[in-house]
DNA sequence: TATGTTCTGGAACGAGAGGTCAACAACTCC
DNA sequence: GGAGTTGTTGACCTCTCGTTCCAGAACATA
């Protein structure tokens, strides 16, 4: 029934994600996105609505593959924390397909909130799932007696997420994929435990 | 010679820094500084240029009193590290002038690197003095064994400057100023030197 | 082929953007 | 007080913004 789409849809909306995130939200035009999805203006609002809609779509698809990568990362069978450090490792390595432009996420965040509830909700929603996700690696890194018992699995989550926004920051100021390594390298030295014990329970 | 200035440029740079703060750069139109600022169009442009230098002038306004913040803050004759975790509160206390909107510079960053090299520049000049600053002091720590012999004093100057970047974006999304807290105290938890040997040189 | 339906592309819209300008106001100096 | 200079103001400019709309294209069904 009716004229069928010419264009598919998740590939549109990969291409606006990555506008959206080499620009930002208020810098990108819908001229912009005319020009870069190769659609008329007329099948852009048809097809998702407004600007905003639109945004939040492509930042629900960029968080979705975060999230993918997030739960799909883990061997309950080897040590945790080498497993959270090349998780890391991953994670930005994906984000280099756009270049210099950091975290889509952290743009996000940085950009609109506290005044865009919408783009907020789906933000926390992914930044807790990561944080348990780590929760979970880290008490079992904890009972293995590979986390130092100067910090709590929680605690550690929350300290390793919040490292990695930071470095989402970093990344824009200094682009060298070896400051971020570095700084990885650092954090997990200090996570280690110093006495790496038999495992305690 | 001429008409004098009706008004205080500097108390004026600081209602325009408080305006991009809250709402970013992209987002703030000329008639909103209009009338946060009281003035004419006409008397902005001839005191300030265009908007974009504007809004550099407010950024480095507030950068420079972090500069100033982070400057006058240490006194080398007590541990080193008990002095940094209170500059962070500091630091983070400072921002609680503009409520939940994070940090001027992080959103700076996030909204406008890596296209505005203005902005890069000054950012950049900010968080090098801040890291200097920091590596100092650790180093200072190190020698007084404060700090882990995990990590050495530049890498956890780096690893905490990234931490605070981190935090000002965690706090935009859970605002919170309890999990702030703890995040900094298990991170100063991990730097602090889990066996404090005498002074080794 | 005729009909109904959906999709497409671009013209058109009002609103608001950033920026300019000219007339007037407020000072200094002679 | 007159001349010269600088600051102030708000109307005004052009351009671009996000959004709407409509005529035509592309299908399914009859």
């Amino acid at each position: 029934m009716g004229r069928p789409r010419t264009f598919d849809e998740e590939a549109i909306l990969d291409r606006a994600m990555l506008l959206f995130w080499r620009k930002g939200y208020e810098a990108t035009s819908m001229n912009d996105l005319v020009e870069e999805l190769g659609l008329g203006r007329g099948s852009i609002y048809a097809a998702f609505g407004d600007k905003h809609r639109l945004f939040v779509l492509a930042l629900g698809r960029y968080l979705g593959r975060q999230d993918d990568l997030l739960a799909s990362s883990f061997d309950d069978l080897r040590p945790a924390l080498p497993q959270l450090r090349e998780l890391f490792e991953r994670l930005l390595q994906a984000d280099s397909v756009c270049s210099e432009s950091g975290c889509f996420s952290v743009n996000s965040i940085a950009e609109l909130l506290p005044n865009d509830e919408e783009v907020a909700d789906r933000a926390r929603r992914s930044l807790r799932k990561a944080e348990q996700t780590f929760a979970v690696q880290l008490e079992r890194a904890r009972r293995g007696g590979e986390l130092s018992p100067a910090i709590g699995a929680p605690e550690a989550a929350h300290l390793l997420l919040t490292l990695v926004q930071g470095l989402q920051i970093m990344r824009k100021v200094d682009p060298d994929p070896a400051r971020t390594t570095a700084c990885l390298d650092s954090a997990f030295a200090l996570l280690r435990n110093p006495v790496p014990a038999l495992a305690l329970s």
